[in-house]
DNA sequence: GACCAGGCGTCTT
DNA sequence: AAGACGCATGGT
């Protein structure tokens, strides 16, 4: 794609299917705000601002060595309009890309991910949010222009559960501190995931505290770029059995991950069925 | 007050 | 293997 660098602004010409707002605000990431028309966040240890005018989208806050890897991040490496044509040979599945046709599945920090999922687990969006800025003021190195950045494992690991106490995590607070232990440990740096095939790295997750089938492909898909990880919690596996009875499409299992952040995007802001007429 | 929220660990059958 | 239950916190 085409992009271009000018003082310490970086414009991107989109190409294929994406919209900023689609993919910031449907359920896989917790540190972005929406402010003014666009957006501001924390990643890779930068306060960035972003901001999408029809097919351009607009970076400033990063340093120009970062570019590749943001490209990287926003995903706008790959062909997601190949990507849609596949899976949209799915009737059904088409139908759901088409509620939010401009998502674009994240590639996210592998501790980031694990950390902000842990804390999703019986937890609603807006508050693992308001978790996640209290972990980054506590723990997090301040930034220059305001704003702190993730937690380190290594300013996590060791501390104590009172410790944490500040975050109000609830029962959490436990499976912070043993995945950080891990992590900065190296049993479960992401460089002793990455060279593992899903399934290994998949039961390997699942060895932390508070880590099971749900929380491990979300880290899997979110935060080590496994597109066949997919999520499934009790309410989505109801919405896959409504829609594909007979199971998920092959055209879909490659990127069962992605096909599954269109389905719960469609199915989290689909309007209430008619209920059959019932006599009063 | 009851119920719920992108679950998981533990204890029963 | 599968189901019930509690878990800490905050919002409807």
């Amino acid at each position: 794609m085409e992009w271009q660098w000018q003082e310490g602004l970086l414009t991107v010409e989109l190409q294929g299917p994406f919209d900023l707002a689609q993919t910031l605000t449907c359920g896989q990431c917790f540190r972005w705000r929406a402010e003014g028309e666009g957006f501001s966040g924390v990643v890779q240890g930068r306060a960035v601002t972003a901001r999408q005018a029809g097919g351009r989208l607009t970076l400033s806050g990063l340093a120009q060595q970062q570019i590749p890897w943001f490209l990287h991040y926003f995903a706008l490496d790959e062909d997601y309009a190949a990507l849609q044509r596949q899976m949209g040979r799915s009737a059904p599945l088409a139908a759901c890309i088409a509620a939010a046709p401009g998502i674009r599945v994240l590639h996210q920090e592998y501790f980031e991910v694990l950390l902000t999922f842990i804390l999703s687990q019986n937890n609603n969006i807006p508050r693992i949010a308001a978790i996640v800025d209290r972990l980054c003021t506590a723990f997090g190195r301040p930034l220059p222009g305001g704003g702190f950045a993730f937690p380190l494992p290594e300013a996590l690991a060791g501390r104590s559960e009172a410790e944490l106490g500040c975050l109000r995590a609830g029962w959490r607070a436990a499976y912070l501190l043993d995945a950080a232990e891990k992590v900065a440990g190296g049993a479960l740096a992401q460089a002793a995931l990455d060279p593992l095939p899903t399934p290994q790295a998949r039961a390997l997750l699942q060895t932390i505290r508070g880590v099971g089938p749900k929380v491990a492909d979300c880290v899997l898909l979110y935060g080590l770029g496994r597109a066949e990880a997919c999520p499934m919690d009790v309410w989505m596996k109801r919405a896959m059995a409504r829609l594909f009875p007979d199971g998920l499409p092959p055209c879909a299992a490659p990127c069962a991950g992605i096909a599954q952040q269109y389905i719960f995007c469609a199915e989290r802001t689909r309007p209430p069925q008619p209920t059959a007429a019932r006599g009063r």
